[in-house]
DNA sequence: TTGGTATTGATAATCATTTTCAATAGCAGT
DNA sequence: ACTGCTATTGAAAATGATTATCAATACCAA
């Protein structure tokens, strides 16, 4: 995972591997955490002053476009993101603790497969194209339930 | 479905029974459609013109809390919200377009199940409390794919 | 080295939703 | 029907996340 690799990616679709591209993806490359924009940018701040939480929302746009980060919404507006690299599971799913905000992942293979069986479906039973799906559970955390 | 019915419902939480509620009350009963609250605020002006956007955020959030409505994200920010009747489909997702903004109930028994079956999993697995979820493919409908 | 242009960061703008607050209206008790 | 308490209302301002604008800068192909 030596950062050239990342570089040829944007260079491959006529982007220009830039400073704070870098340091925003050695963050969300060295994180196992589940962040958002302005995480990511007041973690940053400390090792690149002069970065723009303007450039982060940017430079997200551009690796979820390229299909290297995925989004989740929070439900509250706010959205949390994390690189998907080789080794994670591509398919998994989250748990968000609405008392706390922490995301749990969670992976179920029936879950999965029956994602893209729905997907087979939809396409042809009622001739909707799904480019992507949003799958959430909202609740309690452990950690928030033993605390009240 | 005579609207004593709703307003026995708000007076046995200690919550009073007003004009807008009952006017946005009948909105979402007579319409089979998802809406948004700006959706819902501008339909109401013209039979009432006194209502305000605000007293239609409040009132979505009541019938959210007692648990007669469904609030749907449509991962822009924007929510749009339907009334959970006796007649319809409790457990139904949607199809949501992200081209014209339709949204298309779906209803798979599997799938279903299957959420029903991962509350219980998640519960004693990971010790988490599930309140909620959401379910949604997002893709381009059948009607946005013909005319392009 | 250079020129064209993609990118950057500061700032202002959007947009949905919340908060605030004084005025009003529902309704329990009389 | 009257009264008083307080939940609710609507206007206006505030919030919070994300986006648009724009002049200055930095990539990088040639
Ligand atoms: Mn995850
Ligand atoms: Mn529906
Ligand atoms: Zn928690
Ligand atoms: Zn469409």
């Amino acid at each position: 995972m030596p950062s050239h690799n990342w570089r040829n990616r944007f260079r491959g679709r006529g982007s220009r591997w830039t400073a704070p591209r870098e340091a925003i993806l050695n963050l969300l490359i060295s994180t196992s955490k589940h962040m958002s924009a302005k995480e990511i940018y007041r973690s940053l701040l400390r090792i690149y002053p002069a970065i723009g939480l303007t450039t982060v929302y940017r430079t997200l746009d551009v690796l979820e476009q390229m299909g290297y980060l995925n989004k989740i919404p929070l439900g509250t507006g706010e959205n949390k993101y994390e690189l998907i690299t080789d080794s994670s599971e591509t398919h998994h799913h989250h748990l968000i603790c609405t008392q706390c905000g922490r995301i749990i992942d969670y992976t179920d293979f029936e879950e999965s497969e029956l994602i893209k069986k729905a997907e087979q479906t939809l396409k042809t039973k009622h001739g909707f194209k799904i480019t992507d799906y949003n799958f959430e559970f909202y609740g309690i955390c452990k950690h928030c339930q033993e605390r009240r």
